[in-house]
Parts: structure tokens; C-alpha cells; sequence
DNA sequence: CGAGCGGCTTGACCCATGTCAAATTCGCAA
DNA sequence: TTGCGAATTTGACATGGGTCAAGCCGCTCG
């Protein structure tokens, strides 16, 4: 493991206060691994044997049944995923795959729960780690069930245009069928509802999007704290 | 606050293994009520403060938006609820409200927070806790997303005659109206749909549910760990 | 530069669910 | 037991969104 990479990782909420002997001893056991992309990298089901942080590239969080598959997240750098799986030493309820060329830190699950029962900081940065993914995920799951597949939409590009400072022109930053199945729709669907919002003031240009009308896209949207929020 | 009902909170997994000056650091800011059904204990989008553990009762945790509302999950003794929330000291995602008469202790969000930084042992139980939360939400998320209506209702019958052991006659725990904004459809639609489960094999008069082939019924549910799993 | 493979869009159609309204049943209190 | 209000069921109907199929566009790779 280079060392800029070493640094990247210790920066992270999750170890920036953790004792340096036991970081130590997570990053010895660790692996890190490039991967192109379409890579599964983890299967769900399957036993939670690493946690998984993405330092370069995007990762899908997909689950599927019975020939369905939905997508359920998208994993940016630099994060960690599947952390509750490995702490719980269950199987993972995901699977994950590269969606670019990936950069993957792979940290046993083993080490993780030993260090994680001595070291009490790392406890607690555990714990704020857990406590921000269950509300995004209540946040996504009011989302599907109380907005139409309209306002979904609306809702995520009025997000998407708040990434930092507002934009009102930006590109997706996923394939459009991935967006559509990670809101919970059919890509006509998300095509056809993009078509609408043409009267939200918002257009399209393949990849490209143009908010003209901020307050008529809210207006749809009506983007709330307790769903859309960052936290 | 009665001795039984200390030792039944001391007993929960997340205070079972914390030392007793914490536990009763806890116990001494600590409300302890009993209230009738329909009772608002959370409004969702206000201050965290207080952790809830349910004693006695049934509790809903619901959350609405523009006019709409959608029953979340339902909480039943004994368990602590809305952790997530009271840890970072972040508004409530959910509002919930008694179901029937229920007693519940709260304990102020500060104790919990103050504890917390000092106890590891709460640290780790509350990682175990969230994690379990998590992992929860994640699998309701999916069946939304990869589930037919039928088929919620099939797997929920299927889960709920496996409390314990398996029953092939039990009550529906809910009102039906409640059961179906649970599985993200309508009473019209659930009352339907359960018409529809008589040739897999189900019965319902009423709320008096009968399973007459569980075969049938998991053909139509296809029950999975990874969605309907306990843990 | 051209072929071919995705991904995206569009149209036509359909189906699962939602909506609205009217019975009907249930739970409970007088 | 009776009677009321709420929950549930049922029917008729509407519609959001899915499905299927065709065409288009924009890549990449020979």
C-alpha cells in the first residue's frame, strides 16, 4: 500500500481517531486491490469476510431475486460499504460492483471486529458510521414510499445540482438505467418522467441536465430535510 | 421507575453488559409513562431528545409527506427505538405513536450521548444495535423494490406464522390498514390481494389468518434470508 | 470508416394498484 | 342487546408505470 493512499484512509471519520498501532494492525492484514470495470467485487449472500472502501472509482450496491435486480446505492470515494455486515459478522445483504476502474482497500472482517472491541474510539466512529447509513436508508425508503416516480426524479437532480454549491448545469453521474432502478423505476419510465419535468423547467441533452427554473423544479420536487437531507 | 421494569431494561441487549454506575447514570434522568393508544411520541423533523424503549404496547413509527403518511415499522416490547437519531443528535427521521396503551421510558438524548462517550462497552452495543437497525431497513427496502404486492403479503403471512415456532393459525398483530401502508399498498389493495392468496393456500376471517399449505404460500412468497431473515 | 453492440428514446398497449363510492362487518359502549 | 363509528370489503373505474418492440444514437473496435 502506497503511502498517499495510507494517508487518505486514516483521514476518514471512520479511523482519523483510532489509535495508530491499531490502524497498524488493521492495514496489515489489509489487501488493495485495482479493478476494472463490471468486476463483481462482493455477492450477497456470501459471507461479510472484508470490508470493503472504495478510495478511486464508483461502486454499484445491487441486490436481486427471483431474475429482478435493483440498485440500491452508489458507493463514491473515498467511503467504506458493507460495514454493518462485518461488524455483525453476517452475510452481506448486497452485492457490489465496480462501475469504473476501482480502487479497492479490503480489510478482513476478522481484524475489523478485533480491533473494533479493544479500541473504544473506533467504537464510537463505528457508531456515527452506522447511525448516518441507517438514516439514508429510512431517507431512501420514505423516498419510494411516499413520492411518485416524478418527484423522485425531481428530487434527485434537485440533490444532484447541490453538490457543494449549487449548478444548475451538470451530467448525471451514473448511466441513466442505473438511476432509473436505483429510483425505483424502469429506464422509459425515468426517460419519459425526465421528458415531463421539461415543464419544471429542467432539460436534458443525453447526460447533460439544466435546471432553468430552480423554484419550479422545488416546486415539484418539494425536497425536504428529512429526505433529501445530507445530514 | 418499578424494579421489575429496571430489570427488564437492564436485561436488553444494548444495557445488558454496561457497567452499573453508567446504566444508573442513565436510569436517574429517565422518564417513565404510560400512555393510552393514538398518543404522538415523536413528531418526525424535531430535536432528538430522547431515546425510546417501549416496556408495554405496540408502536408505530410512520412518516408522512405532502399529505401522504406510510407506516415504517412497528415497534413491540421491549425495544428501544429511534437510537439512530438521538447518537448523531439529529432530528427524528419518523414520528411514531402508540398503537394501544403503552409504557415506554425515555431517557434524555445528553445521558445517552454523555455514556456513551465513556462506556465501551455501551459503545459496542450500541454498534451491535444499529447495525441490526440497519440491516433491517435494508431488507424492507428491497422488498419494496423487488416485491409485488402479493408477494409482501405472502412473505409478511409467511414470517409472522414463523414467530417462534410455526403456526398455520395466528392474528394479524395490526389492523390490516396498517399492515398495508407497512407493505406499501392500500387497505382496498390488501384486502384484495389476500382474496387472491386463497389458492395459495390462506385463508382470512378477519384478522384470524389460516395457512392451509405452507408449500404454496413459500412457492408464492419465495422467502429469503437475505429479505425476510430474522437475524 | 463502417459494423455492431449497448444504451436511450418513443410509441402502443396493458396490467397492477390506486381512487372513489357504496355496502357490510366489527368493536365497543350505552 | 342495540346502535354508532370505524375498519374492512367489494365494485366500478382511472391511471401510473411496466412491457414489448422498434428505431436511434453514440460508442468502440476491427
Amino acid at each position: 500500500m502506497r503511502d498517499g493512499d495510507f494517508r487518505e484512509i486514516r483521514n476518514l471519520p471512520l479511523f482519523r481517531d483510532m489509535e495508530d498501532r491499531h490502524f497498524a494492525e488493521l492495514m496489515r492484514g489489509a489487501y488493495y486491490q485495482g479493478f476494472p470495470p463490471q468486476v463483481m467485487l462482493i455477492h450477497e449472500g456470501s459471507k461479510a469476510d472484508f470490508l470493503h472502501i472504495l478510495t478511486d472509482g464508483v461502486v454499484e450496491l445491487f441486490a436481486g431475486c427471483k431474475g429482478r435486480e435493483t440498485t440500491m446505492a452508489f458507493a463514491r470515494p473515498v467511503t467504506s460499504f458493507v460495514l454493518a455486515a462485518c461488524i455483525k459478522d453476517m452475510p452481506y445483504l448486497m452485492s457490489a460492483r465496480t462501475l469504473m476502474p476501482s480502487r479497492v482497500v479490503m480489510i478482513p472482517s476478522s481484524d475489523l471486529r478485533a480491533v473494533f472491541a479493544r479500541d473504544a474510539v473506533f467504537a464510537q466512529a463505528i457508531v456515527s458510521e452506522l447511525a448516518v447509513s441507517y438514516r439514508a436508508v429510512v431517507r431512501q425508503a420514505k423516498n419510494i414510499k411516499l413520492r411518485t416516480a416524478k418527484e423522485r426524479l425531481a428530487a434527485f437532480l434537485f440533490r444532484e445540482a447541490h453538490t457543494g454549491e449549487f449548478e444548475s448545469n451538470f451530467e448525471l453521474p451514473y448511466e441513466k438505467r442505473l438511476i432509473a432502478s436505483y429510483l425505483g423505476m424502469t429506464p422509459e419510465s425515468l426517460s419519459r418522467v425526465l421528458r415531463q419535468l421539461r415543464d419544471a423547467g429542467v432539460t436534458a441533452e443525453g447526460a447533460n441536465i439544466t435546471i432553468h427554473d430552480l423554484e419550479r423544479l422545488r416546486a415539484v420536487a418539494t425536497p425536504t430535510a428529512l429526505m433529501d437531507g445530507l445530514d
